[in-house]
DNA sequence: TTGTGTGCAAACGGTTTGCATCTCC
DNA sequence: GGAGATGCAAACCGTTTGCACACAA
């Protein structure tokens, strides 16, 4: 299965979702287009857990089960839409694929969980660096920082 | 529960562990050594999950139970001994935490799970820097990148 | 001696899978 | 019409927990 990039996906949405899917033998349904929406629309940019995309469509009265949502997921990965986060909290998070030069990463507070969402250009170029050198086509990185907030911090006192 | 940094375990190790270990009401027991053991002396520097290392135990004849073994490996993070790691293949890895100025990254085919590991400075820096910029304790970073390496590259064609 | 650590077995929680049914192409 | 998608329930698998017993301090 090999990902195609993407420029913009909120434009001409479902057409170009579609034929996406089409092109390596899937189907756009109905549940994909949903989930894919809340994405784009409601958290523009964020991460959320499969679990947090099945509470927020059911607040819309849309109720998906977990494995349609989890299926849904991994093709959505593998043909580069969205990218799968591990920010050691025990599941998964995924997110909107942007295009690498605008790649954020992750700061994290290991007391109250908060993250803290950040770019740092010197990231990307050091991914492709290390990829290249080694050989590896590069596909995705994650950098997360983990430390103690200022709030959390005051609190400890 | 306060960590408190180590510059060199290997030389006076069982000591030098105990006396960690009783600062903070812990106890050293022949299974927190013998799992300590491995990361020291067999698998100098690498990362290991809860299963390899049960697995090599029991190659030395050393049964240890998955319950032990993760209460270990929690502690053994807390006090700074290890740092615990999220290589996305849905269980958790730990390695010697070392200082930070020798800290390594990963490298990781997604086809065939190799991972290379690698050294940058400027993901440290870029750690410090953000994690000074939002007013948090740094405590550690994580950078995997995400590739396919050159034998998969081929295999594909 | 006492409170921490251990092993066992059972529980847990996120994720995956088998199967009957449904739906997009 | 047929391959792919869905929902349900059950399986999975890494990890955690309750409890009785063992052992370090």
């Amino acid at each position: 299965m090999v990902s195609k990039k993407l420029e913009s996906l909120s434009d001409e949405h479902p057409e170009i979702l579609k034929s996406l899917l089409n092109q390596e033998g899937f189907r756009l349904t109905s549940q994909r287009q949903k989930i894919l929406d809340l994405f784009e629309t409601t958290f523009q940019g964020h991460h959320l857990s499969a679990e947090e995309i099945q509470r927020h469509l059911s607040k819309q009265g849309e109720s998906i089960s977990f494995s349609t949502i989890y299926r849904a997921l991994h093709v959505m990965v593998n043909l580069g839409l969205l990218r799968e986060l591990e920010l050691s909290e025990g599941r998964k998070f995924y997110e909107l694929s942007t295009p690498f030069v605008e790649q954020h990463h992750h700061l994290v507070c290991v007391q109250c969980g908060t993250v803290h969402e950040f770019e740092d250009d010197i990231i990307t170029q050091s991914s492709a660096r290390e990829a290249e050198l080694q050989g590896f086509s590069l596909l995705n990185c994650q950098f997360t920082v983990y430390g103690i907030c200022s709030e959390c911090k005051a609190d400890l006192e």
